[in-house]
DNA sequence: ACCTGAACACCGTTCAAGT
DNA sequence: ACCTGAACACCGTTCAAGT
C-alpha cells in the first residue's frame, strides 16, 4: 500500500527508450506521424518531458538515423573493389530496413553519409590506394548510394518483382562505376589502385 | 470615386500567380518558410482563397517542381553518349537554380524525375539504342543524378571552389557511369549501341 | 535540480456563411 | 457560382510554476 505501483509509465524515460520509440512509430507510421506529442503519449508522459533528454525536434531525428545506420564495417584484406562493392551493398541494405529515415538522412543529417563515406574512404587506404583515387571513388559512389536508395524508398517491400529489378539495377550501376572508375583514375601510375576485376 | 482601387491586390488571383509566389518563398526563406497562410498573406489573401486554384499543399508543392523543371530539352542527331551527358548536365543544372524544391522532388513528387528519365529514354531510343540497353542507362543515370543534387544541394553558390569540386566529381561519376555501362551493356551484339567514346 | 502543464505562435484544412 | 472568415485539430517550443 506504500508504494504504488503506476500502471503504464512502466520505465524511466531515457534518451535510448525514447530513440527507440520514435523508431517504432516511423516505421509504421512514416514519418509524419512522429510528432513530438505523439511519441510523448505514446511513452505515457507529456510532450515536454522529452526535452530533458533532447534538445530538439531536429536532433531527436538525428539521433534516428544514427540509431538506424550505426556502423557499417568493412572487411579487412580483401581487394578495394570488394570494398566498394560491400560498402555499397550494406549501406543500402542497411538503410532500406528503415525507410522512413531516408529523407532526414538526406535532408536535415547530410553529415550522416559523410560519416558512411569515411569509413569506405579508410578502407580503401588501409587496402592501398592512393588518396587521390579513394576520395574520388567514394565521393562518386556516395553519389550513387544516395540517388539510389531514394529512388528505391517506396516499392522495397511490395512487389518482389519490382524490388528484383531494382536490385539487378544497382548491382548493374555499382559495377560500371567501378568499372568506368578503374579506366579513368591513375590509369598507369599506381600499382594497386583501383583496377578492373578480372 | 466610384471605383475604389484597393492598394495591394493589384492583380487576380491564379494559378500560375500562387506557383510563381510560392517559387520565390521557397527560394527566399527555404521549404520550411512556405506555408500555405504566408503565401496567401504575400498575395493579398486568406489562406483559404488558394484553395480554389490549388487541391492541396502537397498539389502546390509538385507544381512548383513542375515549374522548376519544366522541359529539359534535349539535341537530336548526336551520339547516345553525348545525349546522356547533355541530359545530365542540364538536369543539374536546372535544378540546382531552385535548390528549394529538391527535397520535394525526391519525396512527394518522384514522379517528376520519372518523367525527366523518360526524355531521356525517347532521344536514347530515338538515337537506336535498343530498348534494354536505354532502359538500363536510364535507370543508372537517374540515381547517379538524384544523388548529385541532393549531395550538392546546400553549397552550391557559397565557396566557389568547393562547388568546382563537386562539378568535377559529378562529370567524374558521368564519364565513369558511361564508360562503364558500355562494357556491360550488349557487348557485341547491337552495331549502334552505347559503346565507349574514343 | 529535475520535471511538466498551460500557453504561445504557428500549421493545413473543413465548413458554413457570405456575395 | 465563387469566395473566404471563423473554427478545428493539430504542431514545436517557451516559460513559469510545481516537486
Amino acid at each position: 500500500m506504500l508504494s504504488v505501483p503506476e500502471p503504464r509509465p512502466v520505465e524511466r524515460l531515457s534518451r535510448d527508450r525514447i530513440v527507440d520509440a520514435a523508431l517504432a512509430i516511423a516505421d509504421r507510421d512514416g514519418l509524419e506521424g512522429l510528432s513530438m506529442r505523439r511519441l510523448a503519449s505514446e511513452l505515457g508522459t507529456g510532450a515536454m518531458s522529452l526535452y530533458n533528454y533532447v534538445p530538439d525536434k531536429k536532433a531527436l531525428l538525428d539521433a534516428l538515423v544514427e540509431r538506424v545506420v550505426g556502423t557499417v564495417d568493412l572487411p579487412v584484406g580483401v581487394a578495394p573493389r570488394q570494398i566498394c562493392q560491400i560498402w555499397a551493398h550494406s549501406v543500402r541494405t542497411t538503410i532500406c530496413r528503415h525507410r522512413a529515415v531516408i529523407p532526414v538522412m538526406m535532408t536535415t543529417d547530410r553529415s550522416i553519409l559523410r560519416s558512411l563515406a569515411v569509413v569506405l574512404f579508410g578502407a580503401l587506404r588501409d587496402a592501398g590506394v592512393g588518396a587521390g583515387d579513394a576520395q574520388a571513388v567514394v565521393e562518386v559512389l556516395a553519389r550513387f548510394e544516395a540517388g539510389s536508395v531514394m529512388l528505391d524508398a517506396d516499392a522495397a517491400q511490395r512487389h518482389e518483382s519490382r524490388r528484383r529489378r531494382q536490385d539487378a539495377t544497382f548491382d548493374l550501376g555499382v559495377t560500371a562505376l567501378l568499372d568506368g572508375l578503374a579506366l579513368q583514375l591513375t590509369p598507369d601510375r599506381n600499382p594497386n589502385g583501383s583496377r578492373q576485376p578480372e
